[in-house]
DNA sequence: CCTTACCGTAAGGCATGACTAACGGAAACG
DNA sequence: CGTTTCCGTTAGTCATGCCTTACGGTAAGG
């Protein structure tokens, strides 16, 4: 269940706030930094979480680390909840039909 | 941000599983329970937590409550990630289009 | 009434997570 | 080379979260 490993990294705000940096574009883990109100370090232990869940992909630059945002992740999660969704809408059929004629309940 | 609480209340696995249970229709918090591995006010508090997070509903059904699926949570959490799906992909336009021309940056 | 069933809340323990400060390595630069 | 810059990792602290046990309150049932 990859998406558990989703929704867990999209849980912490200051993670959130790192993706939609980086919807500027590319950017160094320094540069991530100065946008949060965080420090350095905290911002590459982010950075692991966001990794691991696919929402990022590193690339050296020599002595800079490049990152990127990746799609499979949120892919991943825009598939479970839409799986989710249609399960909750033939929930909400099946309890209308339900409630509709409960006479073969009670005979 | 309403769709931080849901993504909050959706990292956790136990919430995921109540939500799923809830998909067969409207339980109490007994027969909730039931399905789960932990005990019972636990899963109370995990209600707490979705109905804080617009996933379920409560209606007092005499001596029980009866919890049931919510969509407007679920919603929220949708646009939320479809918002954020097509800024990445815009993203990813602007990237290489700034890739495809760079000529433009030293002149 | 008294009992039983069902449920929410409080208190406490235990694990997990977020953050900072400090260290160490690798690349660029003189 | 020595230095500086950029970065990941570690150790340690502090807060948060999840769970259980125990308690109190309300509705049904005899």
């Amino acid at each position: 269940m990859p998406y558990g490993e989703v929704l867990s990294a999209l849980a912490d705000p200051t993670r959130r706030n790192i993706l939609e940096a980086l919807c500027a574009g590319p950017m160094t883990v320094g540069e991530l930094a100065a946008t949060q109100p965080v420090s350095r370090p905290a911002v590459s232990q982010h950075l692991k979480a966001l990794g691991a869940a696919n929402l990022v992909s590193v690339e050296p630059r020599g002595n800079r680390r490049l990152y990127s945002i990746r799609r499979d992740g949120l892919q991943e999660l825009r598939w479970y909840l839409e799986r989710f969704w249609s399960d909750v809408l033939s929930a909400y059929g099946a309890e209308i039909a339900r409630r509709a004629k409960p006479e073969k309940e009670s005979p």
